[in-house]
This record gives C-alpha cells, structure tokens and sequence, in this order.
DNA sequence: CGATCCGTATGACATCTGTCATCCGGCACG
DNA sequence: CGTGCCGGATGACAGATGTCATACGGATCG
C-alpha cells in the first residue's frame, strides 16, 4: 500500500474506544494514530498527528462532538470528519452536516460500515444511512428559538420556575411565557414532555 | 493453550458489539462464541453454545442485562457472568450482584480490564470498581415500593395525573399520593426531579 | 416606512400538582 | 392480638404551571 490512512478516533467511554481503535486496527489501510477523550480535546490532536480522518463521537465531555468537527472543519477543512453517535436523532444529522461532517453513523449499524466510510469520506464521498436523511428532511427545521431552547434546556432538570428566572435572569413570567410557546411549538402538553420531544429530534 | 475461554456477547449496539469482539479477539486465550443484540436472546444462546462467560450489556431491548443475568443464574449457575454498562450507578451494580454477576464493569474503564475480568472470574474471583462499590453501600436501599416505582417510571415521559390514572388503572387521587410520597423520600420538589434522581440512582 | 419577529415583561385566569388528614382492607411480625 | 406497612381512595387546600392579552424596544426585511 502506498499509505495508510491515518484516523482520530474521539469518544469518552475508554472502553468502546479501544474497542472502536481495535476493529479499526484489522483493517490493512488504516492506523488509528491518535486517541481523545474529550471533544475540547479533539482540535490539538489533529494538529499534531496530521491525521486523514477525525471519526467523532457525539456525546463527548468538554465539547460535543458537533462542536469539535465545525472547529476542525474551520481550521483543517482538508481533514474529513465522521460523526458516530448513539442517537439516531434527525436534528444531530442536520447539526453535524452544517458543521461540515461528510459521513454520519449510529452505532447501531454494522461494524462494517466504519471501515467503509472512513474509506468513502477519503475518496469524496459523503456517508448518510437513507433513512436518517429522510427523517432529517421530514421533520423540517428546529422550531424553537435561541432563547427557549435554553430555557427548555434549564427545565430539563426539573427546576422551577423561580429557579430558572434566577438562574437565566429573567422574570417568572418571561419563563412561562418561553416555555408556554415551547410547548405550543412542539404540539405538547407540559415543559417534560417538551423536553423529551425537543431531546428525541435533537432540538435541545 | 488447553481450550479457549468461550465468551458470549450481548450488547445491542452493532458497531460497540462488533468491535468489543474485535478487541477480545486479539487475546488469543479468548474466544467470542456468540453474539446476540438483545436481552431476550441471551439465554438461549448460553443454552446453545455452552459458553463460559456471559458479557452483558444492561441497557439492551427484550429484557435488561441483569434479567438475563438472573435466568442465566438460574438456568446455567455455572456460567460466569460479566455486567458492563454505561452508566456506573449504585443502584445498577445492586441489582447485578443480587442477579447473581461475578463481576460489574463500567464502560468508562479502560478496556484492558475486560478481558482481566474475564480471566479472573473464570478462576473464581469477583471484580467490582472499588468507588462503585463504596457509593453503593453508602447509598443504602430503594426507598421506592413497587408501585411508587411503576408511577415514577410512567410519570417520566412527561404524562399527566390523569393519563398516569387511566394507564395504571388507579384514582388520579392515588396517583398524586404515590408520586407525593415519592418526591418526599427522594428529597426532592417536584416529579421531574424525582425521576431525574430516581434514574440517576438506578432505582428506577 | 410599515410589517414582522424576537426578547422581555406584566396581570389575570384556569387548571394541574403537591400536601395533608383521614379512611379502608390485607398482610406480616413480634 | 395489636401495631405497622402497603395498596388504594377521598376531599380540601395552597402553590405551581400553562394560557392569553397586551405592551415596548430593537432588529430585519420588503
């Protein structure tokens, strides 16, 4: 082979990631040359190992893994990006593709599909599950503006509304106001649910 | 070597399952005999592969790792059996030993300890992260009864008391009591905390 | 310039939620 | 046998939450 392709491999959990850096590691082309365990984490390492391919998990401590691509992305727009995640979830294939992904995978598909992205984003192609994408366009655009995904975002612990007005510097009404269009917005009942909903489309 | 170690593998997400027997694969003392992506699959897949250690995922669609460790206890007791998860709650690692695991792992943890804890509980040992084990004891019991419990977990995504009464079939009267009851015993000021923390303990 | 949307705020109102006292029948434990 | 605890229920009450109308300043866009 004239080269391996060199891979960043960035997800928290130790464990999958040196499971992910094993499989990886029985393809002949590819070398994983670098490991991160934090999205804040992810930018340095691509500097430093020149690497081909950043393969980023979602849910990562420091930054998400959404946030570490669109900043590779700015920084090395040579270096391809593939986003893995858990979640399934239309409004994280929307975000990872307006920050630059060209490949996005759940962990639910076939191991095999890893290796083969990696190889399709190299040579220019991007990598979308069909459905997904389908999903991602049916659903449309995320409702909710700036300020009540933030609220939302502050409810979903459970606190009250004294506490969010607090804590956001807002008015107690202000934050019923938000929550209340929130709730209309997304065709719900109660601000938990609308934080489930919000979570499950990937609005939050 | 004598024989291999043979190794069942239950974890629901292809590309994690894929690539934790990729990293066991390079032991060269262990084989992964079997894998199976749901809870409901495992036993019979011990029953037909005569395997010596079961690795389980808790969370996993059909039934939960630990109810598969449960019946695998009852059915096969001399099969050993390895818990692993996300998620390093006290209440979790609990339910594990009281199904009968021989060892608790979090996938945080670096992955060489997989395989060391295949080894150890085969020679009889257990192996608990000793923090995990401290938080448990000092978290005590599930103050929750049953059904505090069942509507706790009904209540969480997001229902009202009166959809929580029909589905339970009980008065939205009780349904307040039980979800009152259970908001003073976790501390707590409302329901979404009580399932925040219910969950976060692994009581839920 | 006017229309529209966002962020912020208030007040009034209806409904939902959480608490408390109280009650019943059943079951377990000393 | 009494004393608890659990499951289940009712009614009353206070406080939290959700809705609606309305208002104002700023931004943006035609």
């Amino acid at each position: 082979m004239t080269s391996m392709i060199k891979v960043l491999l960035a997800e928290d959990q130790s464990m999958v990631r040196e499971a992910l850096a094993a499989l990886l590691g029985l393809e002949d082309d590819i070398e994983v040359v670098a490991q991160v365990a934090r999205g804040d984490q992810v930018l340095a390492a691509v500097g430093a190992h020149g690497v081909d391919v950043a393969l980023l998990d979602i849910e990562m401590p420091g930054c998400t893994g959404i946030e570490a691509a669109a900043r590779v992305h700015r920084e090395f727009p040579r270096v391809k990006l593939v986003v893995l995640t858990t979640f399934g979830r239309p409004g994280y294939l929307r975000s990872a593709m307006e920050a630059g992904a060209d490949a996005f995978l759940v962990k639910d598909a076939p191991a095999a599909q890893l290796a083969e992205a990696i190889r399709k984003v190299l040579s220019g192609e991007r990598v979308i599950d069909p459905t997904l994408a389908a999903a991602a366009l049916a659903e449309g655009a995320n409702p909710l503006t700036e300020r009540e995904r933030e609220v939302l975002r502050a409810a979903a612990d459970g606190s009250t509304n004294a506490e969010l007005a607090k804590a956001l510097h807002l008015s107690q009404g202000t934050v019923r106001n938000y929550l209340s269009t929130a709730i209309q917005k997304l065709a719900v009942r109660n601000r938990a649910e609308a934080v489930r909903i919000a979570r499950e489309k990937g609005w939050l």
